[in-house]
DNA sequence: GTTGTATTTAACTATTAGGTTATTTAACTG
DNA sequence: CAGTTAAATAACCTAATAGTTAAATACAAC
C-alpha cells in the first residue's frame, strides 16, 4: 500500500483529517488554528498533517514561525478519476443534461 | 473512524481490495475466482471481502457451497458525495456541455 | 542573548491491519 | 455416512496507526 492513490484514500480514511480538509476549504491556515476545534494535542495535528501532505493533499508554506497549511490543488485528481470508473452518478447527471439537450434540439426542428 | 464514509475510504485504501472491485465490475465471483489472481491465501481474501462487505461495498449471496459476491450497488454514493465538496472535475465537464447548450440556444435565436 | 511562540521530532504505548497456517463449518456427491 | 469442495474462523505474528508527553528546533522580539 504505498501508492499514491492509496496513501490518498488512507489520508482521507479518517474524520480527523477530513476535518481539517473541510477547514482548509475556507482557506489558508496556521497549525495552531486548525488544531484549535480538536480535543488532541498539537504533535497529534502535527502528524495528521504529515500524513496528508506526504499524501499529496496539503501543502505547507512558511511565515516567520508558523507553517501556513492550505489545500494542495488538484490533490484529489487522481481519487475522482478513479471513482470514476465505479460511479455511475455523475454520469447521470450528464445524460439527464445530455437527454435535455436532445430534446432541445428535437424542439429546434 | 467508524463511520461509514471512513469505513468507505479505509476500505478503498488498499490495492488488493480496489483489485477485487475490479473484477467484480465485470460480474458475480465465487471467492475462489476472485483469490486466483492473488498471490495470497484465501483466508486473507476471505479477510478483505470481510472488509469490503463490512463498507458496503459488496454484498455476498449464496449459492451451494459458493458465496458468490458482487458490487453493493450505490456503495459508492457517500464517497462521491464527499469527493463532490472538493473536486471541481465534474463541474467543470458540467460547465462544458452547459455553456455548450448555451451555445445552442444562442444559435436558435 | 534570553525569552516567547509555533511547530516538529523523539520515545513510548495501545490498538488495528494484513498476513500466515491450522481448524471448523456447510453443502454437495457418491 | 464418508469424502470432497468452498469458504469462514481461530490463533497467532508483525508492522503500521493514532495517540500521548517531553524535548528540540526555528524564528521573533525585546
Amino acid at each position: 500500500m504505498n501508492d499514491a492513490l492509496s496513501l490518498k484514500l488512507q489520508a482521507l480514511a479518517c474524520p480527523t483529517r477530513r476535518a481539517i480538509l473541510a477547514r482548509l476549504k475556507l482557506g489558508e491556515t496556521s497549525v495552531n488554528e486548525l488544531a484549535q476545534p480538536f480535543e488532541m494535542s498539537l504533535p497529534a495535528i502535527s502528524k495528521h498533517l504529515k500524513v496528508l501532505q506526504t499524501a499529496g493533499l496539503i501543502t505547507q508554506g512558511r511565515n516567520a514561525q508558523s507553517r501556513p497549511c492550505k489545500l494542495a490543488e488538484g490533490g484529489l485528481n487522481d481519487v475522482a478519476t478513479w471513482m470514476q470508473d465505479y460511479h455511475q452518478m455523475w454520469e447521470q447527471r450528464l445524460d439527464r443534461l445530455e437527454s435535455y439537450l436532445q430534446n432541445l434540439k428535437e424542439i429546434e426542428k
